[in-house]
DNA sequence: ATTCTAAACGGACTGCGGTCCGCTTAATAT
DNA sequence: ATATTAAGCGGACCGCAGTCCGTTTAGAAT
């Protein structure tokens, strides 16, 4: 269950899906599925996956709305998840440890995240600035950072440097860090360490 | 006439163009910048160019390989003059200034930059995190970067932390801010000399 | 001037994401 | 059971980036 998205069916004011509506649900995300592990996440298309869930095409778009929406709704779970750890979680990465530790602890989550699901989050940003630098969860993060630099006593506009951290642990970026420089994991992690203690240094 | 890139006609080995092959060049930049100008970037499409120039779409993808290459050469002559201005310029921007000056100035070069050319370099880095990341002027800005890095004593991995703040200055992250959160270029700017002031602060 | 050839050309074609709109059907009211 | 209706459905259709390949032509060689 998502945390930021409602999902359809979820009944906050609207009605109930139909049934039908429901069963093809289901049979596009296990098809969808299915052909991300088959195939890779950039192989899959639309057609495909209509083709597949046997089900029209304008079913899927109506559904999802675009590809990006299709890869959001496959990365919902591991989002919510996610999403979870670093507000109600143990500290470090939840409530109770420094501002300092907590901005650490959260590049590192988000290193594994993008290690695990980067192909799925960046066909999630593709062909929409607006997605994506706004998606609910993006904004959720942004806001995160920005609090915990508050925390931190730094108050010389905590929102804009919480978007340049926010640039650093893109997930686009760092794929390319990783798949294409070989850069290892715990590198960038590292890396991450350095800047935002460095950045927090006596406030 | 662009330092990074060779433009095609440039004898370096190879020989000159053809002359039917000039002229089409010629004919499709002029085309280009008057549609980019009617219409505004997003809008221009390949067969419109193509049509617009008098030549066959064949021809429009033989000169310049896709769309996202169409803008960087577009861009070329902007970019070259961007590079010589952090390179053989006038201080702060150029050398001469301490690095942290160097730093501040590149930012607030880079902002200018964007808001001139922003939609131009989004569209040049589109569908394609290869080019996005890779391309000559993008490895050029990071080695720029890094080198100012090591100058002020920063010994810890400068490399990713030049791709990390490399990543603040992305142009569709800072377009992003500028046009759909209506940020000033001055408070982006503060915010730039903000984070790096910090992450330079005693080394 | 003629021949030769590699470069350049053009436009039909493909594959993809996304839209449109007439048809079907699940759920509800009677 | 029957009628009603709005949600759901499907697949033809569109526009776009990018490819392919048969044809043309500039420029060199003779």
């Amino acid at each position: 269950m998502s945390l930021i998205p409602i999902r359809p069916g979820s009944p906050f004011g609207t009605q109930p899906e139909r049934s039908d509506a429901a069963r093809n649900r289901e049979r596009l995300l296990q098809a969808a599925r299915d052909l991300v592990a088959e195939h890779g996440v950039d192989a899959v298309t639309m057609d495909m996956l209509a083709c597949r869930a046997d089900v029209g095409k304008g079913t899927v778009f109506r559904r999802f709305g675009s590809r990006a929406g299709l890869m959001m709704t496959l990365l919902s779970d591991a989002e919510a998840e996610f999403q979870r750890e670093f507000i109600f979680g143990p500290p470090p990465l939840g409530p109770g440890a420094p501002p300092l530790e907590r901005l650490i602890a959260f590049g590192e989550a988000r290193i594994k995240y993008v290690e695990e699901y980067g192909e799925l989050a960046r066909a999630a940003a593709e062909h929409s600035p607006q997605n994506r630098h706004d998606a609910p969860p993006v904004v959720l993060w942004h806001r995160h950072i920005e609090m915990l630099l508050r925390e931190a006593g730094l108050d010389r506009d905590p929102w804009l440097l919480a978007l340049s951290l926010g640039a650093t642990l893109d997930p686009e970026r760092m794929l390319h860090s990783l798949r294409a420089h070989g850069v290892a994991p715990e590198r960038l992690a590292a890396s991450w360490r350095e800047l935002v203690t460095r950045l927090l240094k006596d406030c």
